[in-house]
DNA sequence: AGTGTATCCTGCAGGC
DNA sequence: TGCCTGCAGGATACAC
């Protein structure tokens, strides 16, 4: 998806625009993406005032003033796209699902593959389900004592448990594999054996990579862009991701590509050494 | 516990 | 131009 920094910018966008807003009514145009009876999803919802939107991992949150939530996964290719007229804003391309507020305009749910979910909350649901997820890597208990703990207790692939919400909640394979490079850490190495030394420097980078991405108001690779439609610039800063073939920033060695868990890793052979 | 595979979808790039 | 294959920021379920 989006990940952190792609949900961070666009939840961004949206406190600037959603909140003090009423939904006058919901229209699912495409009943896959939204969690439960679409009816029910919009019924739930009609008459509701935004009162914030904020994020967790790669989720952006829109807050009710019931205190209920709408949470917004956003898969591979969903957008949140705010709009003037009664229907799917200009930029909306496959609207999915439309807020309609009152007093005019509307917010689309936008997402060409349709991997994305937006489901509904109440107060107690949405404590169970934060739970799950792990560490915010941006918040400041997210220390290097942290890092370390979550690594030593497993032996999976660094990368596999860098992508798992459950242990870390924000990074993808982008900032997994890039932060994995400025950590000079192989993708493949055992979270377990990664040791003090390694841990704090995969701390570091990890936070290092996230906070200039969300600066760089994330990484635009084709579908994604922030809800006014600007694309993400951290693209031009990727120093492995997608990078196959092309001369390692530090060392000129070429960058590889490996795949495995059933995803793309880029890493430099000789930075990254098994 | 971990890993590999398939699945949900569409669009795009590259090869022929 | 068209057809085919592979690939894509994610998450989950399943078998082994």
């Amino acid at each position: 998806m989006p990940e952190l920094p792609e949900a961070e910018t666009i939840a961004r966008g949206l406190a600037g625009v959603l909140p003090g807003r009423v939904i006058r009514g919901v229209t699912v145009l495409r009943e896959d993406v939204v969690s439960g009876p679409p009816l029910q999803f919009g019924a739930e919802l009609r008459g509701k005032r935004f009162s914030e939107v904020g994020r967790r991992g790669k989720n952006v949150v829109l807050v009710l003033e019931d205190a209920t939530r709408v949470v917004v996964n956003l898969g591979m290719t969903g957008r949140l796209v705010p709009g003037p007229g009664p229907g799917a804003p200009p930029a909306s391309t496959h609207p999915a699902v439309l807020f309609h507020l009152e007093g005019g305009g509307c917010v689309a749910y936008d997402d060409v593959r349709r991997f994305g979910r937006l489901r509904r909350l109440s107060r107690a649901e949405w404590t169970r389900w934060s739970r799950r997820l792990g560490p915010e890597p941006l918040s400041r208990s997210f220390t290097g004592r942290r890092m370390r703990a979550i690594l030593s207790a497993s032996r999976s692939p660094v990368r596999s448990l860098l992508l798992d919400q459950h242990r870390i909640a924000g990074t993808g394979n982008i900032y997994a594999v890039e932060a994995l490079w400025f950590a000079r850490i192989h993708p493949r190495t055992p979270a377990n054996e990664i040791g003090d030394v390694g841990a704090a420097r995969l701390h570091r980078a990890l936070r290092r990579v996230l906070r200039a991405a969300v600066s760089a108001g994330g990484t635009t690779l084709r579908n994604y862009r922030a809800p006014d439609g600007t694309e993400g610039l951290f693209r031009r800063r990727l120093h492995a991701y997608g990078r196959e073939g092309r001369p390692c920033l530090r060392c000129r060695t070429r960058i590889e590509r490996i795949v495995f868990g059933g995803r793309s890793a880029f890493l430099c052979p000789r930075c990254q050494p098994c």
